[in-house]
RNA sequence: GGGCGAGUGGUGAAAUGGCAGACACGGCGGACUUAAAAUCCGCUGCCGAGAGGCAUGUGGGUUCGAGUCCCACCUCGCCCACCA
């Protein structure tokens, strides 16, 4: 009878049932409400880790949850297939990146499955598919038709030695050095494709509809990075040259003793002085070789050259000296700033180097930088400013504009953080631009019909720091649709942000081959109810997605949709975002700093060493990473306990959000847990209990009322994805349940209820266990299609409550009343007890204050 | 430099402004066992023999009452970072 808890086995059998039955099939049912939730699917890298459990199972918890509670439930999962690592492992191997994906994903569906997660597996999308990249390209010519995607020059890594471009990571130290010959990396003007999303900036920054994480509106927020303030153009003296200048502070313009241009200004070349022209381009070239992150480097001295050249002042008429220095980004604003050293601390520093003289324009209120030692750069009154003197500098910024605007050289501007998405990557495995360049026509779109563009099997895979596909004939030359003479194909392939950006609409109608999606389909899922992932994505990817949705909503793709569900968000892709934390596991390090696999590692006592040199090691808990030889494979886990105990402990470790430690002690916790929930369903009593004769009523009534608070407990704390205290609730019911069953209770109803509400419970968190637990209580297949059950307040209710009584807010005493008792009988009862007439002794009640049904405090003086 | 979080037992943590430490891990003691494992029971914030006192990073404040709200500071983490 009494039969062990079997998890390989138990596992097995219920996937294999869930399977074959199809229960987690979802298709449109418009007689039932549709709950849409995605979690972000994985790069196929080769192995499943408890890092990728982590956002998945609490999630399929979710849709489990609202399954239960009647919900349509759609739960699908792909794979983000395109990238990097496998043109990495072509070249190591040399062979085929599909190659390698496609055995990797066929290992991780079967590792997906063991989580036991409610995939609806019909919907598989696999990106570099050609029939899900193929829309890749649709929306790129879509894109283009429209303006949205561009060609332009843009800079770049560039090897010399080598005549290639490099990817950033490619790139080698702070000499900049290329990965294979050592010669320094130059920047390069290259020809890149773009997705107009600046167009977006204003829109992108409307986050009102959208129930997300705070910070990952902060961030996006930041990113997009607005700032408003004025721009307008220098005019250069004694020539025809302008520079335009964007500011946030044109109150200060009668500040401006000089200007500054980035070393890739285009205008540098043209106004430098022949006297100067040696020097400027000596430091414009050492600029250009550093990257981006020494340039913003604030530690560094702030350098720069004088061009020979004077701009305009437009206000005074002055000569204003123009400099080049690399505190000036190319890539932010106009790449030119007109520099007031007086008040901005840049421009202060940079002004003491070159002994530029310094002008106080805004007088601040308390006198302060007024000495000339420090900036000052926040508000004040406008003083030697020509006609805006005596204006404060609030108002000032408006005038100084609209003056600007009354000149005809500017005026008020708004300027964006954000740029331009570069989608174009010298890369292989990716998604194909559908582009061709013919000599006689230019630039061609590939006619819509001859998608998808796909990409070749037989490709050399030499290291050359280049795409294969430039080498590869039959790909790269093709002919013109349009005059039918000879053309060559964009062998740039896309970024991979593009798949994602749209990859939970295919998944509605994953094979439909006449649109992106199925608009029937969309009709009835569409939007997303919940999208989880964690925060590495919270600017990049959300920002993408977030675009192309706006992009097929001005395209008329969700018009039918809007048309019949107008009371849903059509503004945004994703309305409610989960952000869950990252869980970590433990790393050591020997004193060296090399990372070292756990076989190496010992304990002596609390303190980690090294198993043969006995050095004591540092341990950290990281990220799970292969570098850091701490990945945490689950099969171990899921071998000895099964899928539901690493799902529990995951979910158990802390709030979702939060993230955690793996830490292997931890799982016995809930190891016994499960087993103690297994033999206290399955078996019918213990052994040595005394379960004969009547129960005792008020005994069958307190587990009612636990079952039924339980219950009520659990169903918020799902709603609100605190597992970890759902979980620590069943623990409490099991544990009273446990005591009810050495009793007589045990023969009643009640019992009956409390086992399967228990069971019901554990569904969501632990599936396979609850689904044999419940076949075994005789109850028909299966417990993931049952309704989640309802408690009874009334059940829940206490019949007696203990008040608190505090004397100045400190605990003295606590006493039972009825929990129907009245203030007046809650009074009474205090006043008479012992302590608190002792504590009154001599001494004045001045207040009574009273919580109904919590405590009571007698302020006393 | 800026922004956002977070600081509670030996550990992971819990707590709509109302009994701080639920639920677990670990530890200690016990039962069962020839023994061990497993299981079960009890204890387990700190000081104190006890009564009791002290405790949520530090210092203030609001409140009858603060882990929770406000201000300042310290520490740690993450993100952004010469953004004009």
């Amino acid at each position: 009878m009494a039969e062990r808890y079997d998890p390989k086995e138990i596992d097995e059998k219920w996937q294999k049932q869930w399977e074959e039955s199809g229960i987690y099939q979802a298709d449109e049912d418009p007689s039932r409400p549709k709950y849409y939730v995605v979690t972000m699917y994985p790069y196929p890298s080769g192995d499943l880790h408890v890092g990728h459990w982590y956002p998945i199972t609490p999630t399929d918890a979710r849709a489990r949850f609202m399954r239960m509670r009647g919900f349509n439930v759609l739960f699908p999962m792909g794979f983000d297939a395109f990238g990097l690592p496998a043109e990495n492992a072509a070249i190591r191997n040399n062979v085929h990146p599909k190659i390698w994906t496609y055995n990797n994903i066929r290992r991780m569906e079967k590792q997906l499955r063991m989580t036991g997660a409610s995939f609806d597996w019909r919907r598989e999308i696999i990106t570099c598919d050609p029939e899900y990249y193929r829309w890749n390209q649709w929306f790129f010519l879509k894109f283009y038709e429209q303006g949205l995607a561009y060609r332009k020059f843009a800079p770049v890594d560039w090897c010399p030695t080598c005549n290639t471009t490099l990817a950033r990571e490619q790139v080698l130290g702070t000499e900049r050095l290329c990965e294979r010959c050592n010669t320094a990396v130059i920047r390069k003007d290259l020809n890149q494709w773009y997705f107009r999303i600046t167009d977006y900036a204003e829109e992108l920054l409307d986050l009102s509809s959208l129930d997300w994480p705070e910070h990952v509106l902060t961030l996006q927020r930041n990113w997009i990075g607005k700032s408003e303030g004025a721009q307008f153009a220098f005019s250069v003296k004694d020539t025809e040259e302008k520079f335009e200048v964007f500011t946030t502070r044109p109150d200060t313009i009668f500040g401006v003793t000089f200007c500054v241009l980035a070393p890739e200004h285009p205008l540098v070349e043209r106004i430098v002085t022949p006297d100067r022209k040696a020097e400027v381009e000596a430091y414009a070239f050492q600029a250009t070789r550093q990257s981006e992150i020494e340039r913003l480097n604030t530690e560094k001295e702030r350098t720069g050259v004088f061009t020979g050249a004077y701009a305009v002042h437009p206000f005074t008429g002055e000569d204003v000296p123009i400099y080049v220095a690399d505190y000036v980004l190319m890539g932010y604003g106009t790449g030119a700033i007109m520099a007031v050293p007086a008040h901005d601390e840049r421009d202060f520093d940079f002004a003491k180097r070159q002994g530029v003289e310094i002008r106080v324009v805004i007088e601040a209120p308390d006198g302060e930088g007024q000495a000339l030692t420090t900036p000052y750069s926040g508000e004040g009154k406008m003083v030697n400013s020509g006609a805006f003197t005596g204006m404060p500098s609030r108002e000032g910024k408006a005038a100084v504009a609209a003056d600007l605007k009354a000149k005809g050289i500017g005026g008020p501007a708004v300027n964006y953080r954000l740029r331009d998405w570069l989608v174009s990557r010298q890369r292989m495995w990716g998604t194909p631009i559908p582009i061709l360049y013919c000599d006689q026509c230019g630039m061609v779109p590939v006619p819509e019909d001859q998608l998808p563009v796909v990409l070749p099997d037989d490709v050399d895979f030499k290291p050359t720091g280049e795409s294969p596909l430039r080498y590869h004939d039959g790909f790269r030359h093709t002919t013109c649709p349009k005059c039918g003479g000879p053309a060559e194909r964009e062998t740039d392939t896309m970024d991979t942000f593009v798949d994602s950006s749209w990859y939970t609409y295919r998944y509605l109608s994953p094979h439909h081959d006449a649109a992106p999606f199925d608009v029937l389909a969309g009709e009835y899922w569409l939007p997303v109810n919940l999208y989880t992932g964690g925060a590495e994505h919270a600017v990049m990817h959300l920002l993408y997605a977030r675009f192309f949705h706006k992009v097929m909503r001005d395209m008329g793709m969700l018009n039918a949709l809007m048309a019949v569900h107008p009371d849903r968000v059509w503004d945004e892709p994703f309305p409610t975002l989960f952000n869950q934390g990252t869980i970590t596991s433990f790393s050591y390090r020997d004193p060296s700093g090399r990372y070292l696999p756990y076989a190496e590692v010992e304990f002596e006592g609390e303190k980690p060493v090294h198993r043969d040199t006995r050095e004591p090691l540092t341990e950290a808990a990281e990220k799970m990473s292969k570098s850091k030889l701490n990945v945490v494979a689950p099969d171990e886990y899921v071998d000895r306990y099964g899928a539901d105990v690493v799902r529990l402990f995951l979910m158990f470790i802390g709030p979702w959000e939060q993230g955690g430690a793996w830490n292997p002690r931890g799982v016995e916790g809930i190891v016994r847990f499960l087993n103690r929930a297994w033999w206290l369903v399955t078996e019918p009593s213990e052994p040595g209990a005394n379960t004969t004769g009547e129960a005792d009523p008020a005994r069958v009534r307190d587990l009612q009322r636990a079952v039924h608070q339980t219950l009520r407990k659990v169903t918020g704390d799902f709603e609100r994805f605190s597992y970890n205290t759902a979980i620590a609730a069943l623990m409490e019911l099991s544990n009273a349940m446990q005591r009810a069953k050495q009793t007589p209770v045990v023969n009643t109803p009640a019992w009956q209820e409390a086992v399967e509400i228990f069971v019901l419970m554990l569904a969501p968190l632990a599936p396979h266990l609850a689904e044999e637990m419940w076949h075994r209580l005789g109850q028909p297949y299966s417990v993931h299609q049952q309704s989640w059950p309802q408690w009874s307040e009334e059940l829940a209710a206490e019949e007696s409550i203990e008040i608190v009584v505090q004397v100045n807010g400190k605990l003295l005493d606590r006493v039972r009343v009825p929990a129907y008792a009245t203030e007046a009988v809650v009074r009474e009862a205090v006043m008479e007890t012992e302590k608190v007439k002792k504590a009154l002794e001599g001494r004045q009640l001045r207040k009574f204050i009273y919580v109904p049904g919590r405590l009571v405090n007698l302020v006393i003086g």
